[in-house]
RNA sequence: UGGGGUGUAGCCAAGUGGUAAGGCACCAGGUUUUGAUCCUGGCAUACCGAGGUUCGAAUCCUCGCACCCCAGCCA
């Protein structure tokens, strides 16, 4: 796998080699733990990178293990785009793939455990009188009057909760703990909770009873030998519970969880409540859409493994909050692809150009590198005849200062071509430029004209062999760096509901409305009529694209453009 | 106003008592048949603020300030 050589630390790094060196810890293993209830997107890159990249780093292991404690939001899609996702971020998964829905028998063990040391009970408050009696941030709560019962009582009851005599929602198990702790996560947090409706992806209908996160986790971490417990940081309040978790069961292995800060990025959002919202309300094609964040998406869009990977080494991890731009990001890619992408010609909004001195009917075969540096890539050939295609954006009749293209009675170089002079402009009735006649200078071929300087250079096709093609362009799904007021998105996952409107959502009222424009008149040289899907090329003075799974009108092939290349002509020219 | 965290350049981020790495972005110049790439140079007298300790402080102490997270039977 190409990688980012570079050794980079952090302060987890500095975590691990310390207790190596104390003995505290002997053997790395890590663990990535996402829920199948969405896809992965960048912020899992950052863990599923931090995570293997240790493992691999320290010869320890790193365990894929979805949390699957809660099947309500869950399916079997899920899973399988996750281990999809890892592998292709060129990760090796192995054997090592867990469920933590694998441990549920053990688990209740664990809880029978509890309940027999008078340090879980069975409460039959209902949820909203949970709420009440937890108390809030500046008041400690209240006990429930079920928290005394015997470890007796609790076993049968706890048993029958398991056995499916009650109904879902009407008892739960709870660590009993402290309702006036400070910290609210130790106010008798809920262990298990009854759940009938639904079928567990893996576990089918064997359980109606569901352990939480806050008691699993530790317990799956425990299980599997994991070393150091890596989550973000808002589970930082949760560590104390984690804690009294391990010390008040008797486990095989005793892990350590470490929280640092989850990733944040200029007009995207990655929270999977959030970007489900975007795939259910219909905003985005799919998890795949090229806009979306997800690995999915940035693979469809042309990222590859090592630009995504390249990207997690320089963001770093640390503890405090930022939010990283765009072009970080985008740069990783432009680096990987500048080196590895074979080049190609395709005129994005054509424009016809005669060549008046060329012969009718005749057709050469020029020679054109792959890769301006890499000579390992190869070449191809180019038909070049008496008409070609290039960009409306590469002519110019008013032309700003410093304009290096074809103006009328001016010199370009077309490029792996001949030097052309355009001569005369044909319009139509509006005004419209139909064609431009143009001649052609022979000696121009593979070496510069005497006497004059040819300093612009444009891309093109030949008329006869351009394959019509459809591009499309995206850019950022959302006008704006930040959604704020963001809280305000409804948790309510349908939230095509109630009185609320689309500009009342964030999330609706900040799109981009150019996100994605679809360009339907390109045409490509001949080559990139063979490409397979997933083909990824520059278009000489235009950007990265991959050649995309679907096909568009008359089945022209569809390309995405990944990101463009730097413009510094753009910044001069609109400052 | 309870508890838990975080503050180093426009954005990430090293730095762990010895005089502010690196990347992205930006600016200037050079090369160039991609206004790309590449190359060269520039870009924090100063680390949230104010005091203090010390020969010496981003690093230690004190007091402030700002921001983030927590009141799901979500994770």
């Amino acid at each position: 796998m190409t990688e980012p050589t570079s050794v980079k630390t952090n302060f987890i790094r500095q975590i691990i080699d310390e207790d190596l060196r104390t003995g505290k810890c002997t053997q790395v293993a890590t663990r990535f733990p996402p829920e199948p209830n969405g896809y992965l997107h960048l912020g899992h890159v950052k863990s599923v990178y931090l995570n293997f990249g240790i493992a691999e780093d320290y010869q320890g292991n790193c365990n894929l293990r979805f949390d699957d404690t809660n099947p309500h939001k869950e399916s079997m899609q899920f899973v399988e785009s996750i281990m999809e996702d890892v592998r292709w971020l060129g990760f090796y998964l192995g054997e090592r793939i867990y469920y933590a829905s694998d441990y549920f028998e053990r688990l209740y063990e664990f809880a029978l455990e509890l309940i027999d040391q008078g340090l879980a009970y069975v409460d039959d408050l209902t949820s909203e009188e949970i709420r009440e009696y937890r108390g809030t941030l500046t008041k400690p709560g209240r006990e429930s009057p079920y928290r005394n019962r015997t470890p007796t009582e609790n076993r049968d009851l706890f048993q029958r909760m398991r056995n499916g005599e009650y109904l879902s929602g009407t008892k739960v198990l709870r660590a009993k703990i402290d309702m006036e702790s400070p910290n609210i996560n130790l106010r008798d947090p809920v262990l298990y909770r009854i759940r009938h409706e639904v079928v567990h992806h893996q576990t089918k209908a064997n359980w109606c009873l569901y352990p939480t996160y806050d008691y699993t986790h530790p317990l799956s971490d425990a299980l599997e030998g994991i070393s150091h417990s890596l989550c973000t940081l808002e589970f930082e309040d949760h560590r104390p519970l984690y804690d009294w978790v391990l010390e008040h069961i008797r486990v095989p292995h005793r892990p350590q969880q470490i929280e640092f800060a989850r990733l944040n990025m200029e007009y995207t959002i990655l929270s999977k409540r959030k970007l489900t919202q975007l795939v259910e309300n219909g905003i985005v094609e799919d998890w795949d859409d090229p806009r979306m964040p997800t690995v999915a998406g940035l693979r469809r869009r042309g990222y590859t493994p090592t630009a995504l990977r390249t990207f997690a080494h320089r963001i770093g991890v640390t503890k405090s909050d930022s939010i990283v731009e765009l072009s970080m990001l985008e740069n990783c890619l432009r680096e990987d692809l500048d080196a590895h992408a074979p080049r190609r010609m395709v005129v994005l909004n054509p424009l016809k150009l005669i060549i008046d001195n060329y012969p009718k009917e005749q057709v050469e075969y020029l020679d054109a590198p792959n890769h301006p540096k890499d000579k390992t890539l190869g070449t191809r050939k180019l038909p070049y005849g008496r008409e070609i295609y290039i960009d409306k954006a590469d002519f110019c009749e008013q032309a700003p200062k410093n304009y290096k293209r074809l103006i009328l009675g001016g010199e370009v170089r077309l490029r792996n071509s001949y030097v052309v002079r355009c001569d005369t402009i044909v319009k139509d009735d509006q005004g419209e430029i139909q064609e431009l006649h143009c001649c052609y200078d022979p000696e121009t071929l593979g070496k510069n004209p005497v006497g004059r300087k040819v300093k612009g250079v444009i891309h093109w096709v030949a008329a006869s062999h351009a394959i019509p093609m459809e591009i499309r362009l995206y850019e950022r799904l959302f006008a704006t760096a930040t959604l704020e007021s963001s809280k305000n998105i409804p948790k309510n996952k349908n939230s095509k509901d109630n009185n609320s409107k689309d500009e009342d959502n964030p999330l609706i009222a900040n799109l981009n409305p150019d996100s994605l424009i679809v360009l339907t008149q390109a045409l490509g040289e001949p080559s990139l009529a063979t490409t397979q899907p997933e083909a990824r090329f520059q278009f000489e003075r235009e950007g990265y694209f991959i050649r995309d799974k679907l096909f568009g009108p008359e089945g022209r092939p569809v390309f995405n453009r990944a990101v463009t290349l730097r413009d510094t002509w753009a910044k001069i020219k609109t400052p």
